[in-house]
DNA sequence: TTCTCAGCCAATCACCGACCTCACT
DNA sequence: AGTGAGGTCGGTGATTGGCTGAGAA
């Protein structure tokens, strides 16, 4: 079977695979003490870590999209995918940056020529994903971050 | 607080995984397998990533205790190394300024 | 712990006040992009490559930072339980065989050498 | 005690974000 | 209409090593 027309093998380099390990490095020092160091393994450890995070989340929101048959990656794939996935603890703070993300673009965009047209009220934020978790959902002071905790199908 | 877990068959001792990501795992497996096959990936960490920037570093005027020098110092360094050699035939400045 | 999670939220609650701090981002969207993108990089040539949302590595990358925050804080209490002060490596592989949320790990940290105190069952 | 090794410094340049066009829905 | 891939471009912060004491051993 099968028939590797594609074999252009280029070097796929460190810079293509994870992010920058001064950003990493930073990061890490906001969680430790300011007299704290970090061993170099330590950090191209985590490095890696965050690398297969991204995938591992990504890969399951695009077999979900696959199945659904869409084509596009959104935020709540993500969100479901990291719900699926165990990283329950994500999920809410992530729902609310997500939610005051699109607050923010919503805000930005009519200026661009001078059309405003206020009608439409759709705060999609209620996914869908099985939150499970119970209560404790302060909702932010003016966002509509309402959790419609669905359960799960 | 942990349910039930699924044996990883694949490792030489078997060993228990998270029962939400065993499944997941086991593709993104597959995945870096194939990936490798595909593009050959760099097997160890290089000593730096970029030669330039690696040329950049080398040539970059230093204090005594090895870190770069800053502004001030740079600038006392310029000064001084003028002063003494004003024709600057052998100059390892990156900067030739004037 | 408990404390972390509740400082998250509060965090994500006090962030924008209705202005941008979403152009401030700790690590570079582009490149959380690429490495998005080299998950399906694996499918065939013709294959239908999905697509990503604009505020896909937006999340991702908040999402990073989370991670990192929180797999740094669990090596950082190991280091200090053996009166270091640097973190190392082991403390890495050992926070990540005592979470089952690191599980996904285990071919990038391998177990190789464990410690005195073995991660018991 | 011995001796490994991570922080320190900031200038270049590869890469990131902003912006555009175009295809698709 | 709206939204993302892919391109160009210009502005900029991650990359980078020698020395040395902090600290692993």
């Amino acid at each position: 079977m099968a028939e590797d027309a594609i074999v252009d093998t280029e070097e796929l380099r460190e810079q293509d695979r994870f992010l920058p390990i001064a950003n990493i490095s930073r990061i890490m020092k906001k969680s430790l003490p300011d007299n704290a160091k970090i061993a170099k393994d330590a950090k191209e450890t985590v490095q890696e870590c965050v690398s297969e995070f991204i995938c591992f989340i990504t890969s399951e929101a695009s077999d979900k999209c696959k199945q659904e048959k869409r084509k596009t990656i959104n935020g709540e794939d993500l969100l479901w995918a990291m719900s699926t996935l165990g990283f329950d603890k994500y999920v809410d703070p992530l729902k609310i940056y997500l939610s005051k993300y699109r607050e923010s673009v919503k805000l930005e965009k009519p200026d661009r020529k001078g059309k405003r047209d206020d009608a439409s009220e759709a705060m999609a934020t209620s996914g869908g994903y099985y939150g499970a978790q119970g209560g404790a959902g302060g909702a932010a002071g003016g966002g509509g971050a309402g959790p419609a905790g669905a359960a799960g199908f | 607080e942990q349910q039930q877990q699924f044996v990883q068959v694949t490792e030489d001792p078997p060993t228990y995984v998270n029962a939400k990501q065993y499944r997941r795992i086991m593709k993104r497996r597959e995945a870096r397998a194939k990936l490798e096959a595909r593009r050959k990936v760099a097997p160890q960490r290089k000593t730096f990533l970029h030669k330039s920037r690696h040329d950049h570093a080398m040539r970059r005027v230093r204090g005594p205790g090895g870190r770069f020098l800053t502004k001030a110092e740079l600038d006392q360094y310029r000064k001084q190394l003028e002063a003494q050699d004003p024709e600057g035939a052998t100059a390892p400045a990156p900067q030739p300024g004037s | 712990i408990n404390d972390f999670w509740n400082e998250v939220e509060t965090e994500m609650t006090q962030i924008d006040p209705e202005k941008e701090d979403f152009k401030n981002h700790e690590l570079p969207l582009a490149r959380i992009k690429k490495i998005m993108r080299l998950e399906d990089d694996i499918a065939e040539a013709g294959a239908p490559r999905f697509m990503i949302a604009a505020e896909a590595p937006i999340i991702i990358a908040k999402a990073c930072e989370i991670f990192v925050l929180e797999m740094a804080m669990r090596a950082n209490s190991l280091t200090a339980e053996n009166k270091r002060r640097t973190l190392q490596r082991n403390d890495i592989a050992m926070a990540v065989s005592k979470t089952d949320t690191y599980d996904f790990l285990i071919d990038i940290v391998p177990r190789e050498e464990l410690k005195k105190d073995d991660v018991g069952h």
